[in-house]
DNA sequence: GTCTATATTAGGATAGAC
DNA sequence: GTCTATCCTAATATAGAC
């Protein structure tokens, strides 16, 4: 990969900047280009379609799907866990709204990136699952299940920052609340 | 309103069912037209603009928010309160589809829903703060504030939805996993 | 009330010049 | 590697015939 890399590189950050504003389908490749200063013709000379685009960013983006660090780095203390979470989104707002307006967008029938987000869900669960097996057994503190534990935390993560999304003026804190209802569902004691 | 006003009628619940399948955004005037055997041009007899046509579905379907059931009963039983909502979702999987899909496709820049569901979302939040505070003061059996219970809620309620929609074949039972996650976040016994 | 015809704009993609 | 030119398709919308 020589000097030339960095347009790709930069078509790819571009394109992921305008899928967090307007969704995937919202995103032409006109303004993809004129982000990063080309014509339509000249990104479609580093990919062949915009498909491919986007196929590229959700294959290369690991820190697209932020749950990563929840399901990677299960042994750690979970309070710690979770605002890790929280601090993962705070510091890059771009790459969080890309996730939540990307897999909003992709329950659309037919959407490019349907697959991508159900399977990732699917191995994010189960890998949850796993790690409330792990440390708590077949019931948490809270009485849920593991698996029903993974699946409401994950709920409530995109729930909450869909909402914050939809108005980021709320009144209320973001963050505050994430953590004391996640101490709520896992059934471990919270600082509120 | 004479025996035409049937036309209308059509012509918004087709547009509601595409909604529900493609997004607004992916649904056009002729698929529309094409599900009531009009071309695009008839359905823009009825309504002088695509985006007329959503303005009046968001402005007719009360139930399309189907929070309102939760603000709106909130004097009953919680655990009644929820199944109602879930039995409700079950029984209208369309209406439930298109309400998640325009909520999620609102969240895009520009989206001419947004105001809309920033508005609903403001309101329904208020309305449960409220019927929290008056059942239960400024803190839940579960030591959640009555605010941070309604985002926490709502958010639960749509992320769940979403994750249902992105993979129906999900091992776990939906409606269970629902159940037990409010009881535990309300504070209220369950049957879990 | 519904159609045909048409205008306009935009999107994606290809061929080929430089 | 980037552009111009072109093609194709599809979308919204308008005008006007019937």
């Amino acid at each position: 990969m020589g000097a030339d890399g960095g347009r790709r590189e930069e078509i790819l950050a571009a394109a992921l900047e305008m899928l967090a504003e307007q969704g995937w389908r919202g995103t032409s490749l006109n303004a993809i280009a004129d982000r990063v200063g080309l014509t339509r013709q000249g990104v479609l000379h580093y990919f062949p379609s915009k498909q491919a685009l986007l196929t590229e960013i959700l294959a290369r983006r690991q820190d697209l799907n932020r749950e990563h660090l929840l399901a990677d780095h299960a042994d750690k203390d979970w309070p710690d866990q979770l605002a890790e979470v929280v601090a993962h989104d705070h510091d890059r707002p771009g790459l969080a709204r890309a996730y939540s307006v990307l897999m909003a967008e992709s329950l659309t029938a037919g959407h490019p990136a349907h697959a991508h987000f159900r399977d990732h869900y699917s191995d994010v669960r189960a890998r949850m699952t796993e790690a409330f097996t792990r440390r708590w057994g077949d019931r948490l503190p809270s009485g849920l299940s593991p698996a029903q534990a993974a699946t409401a935390l994950l709920a409530l993560l995109d729930g909450m920052q869909q909402q914050w999304l939809l108005d980021q003026d709320q009144a209320d804190d973001h963050s505050d609340t994430m953590r004391a209802a996640l101490s709520v569902l896992l059934g471990i004691p919270g600082d509120h």
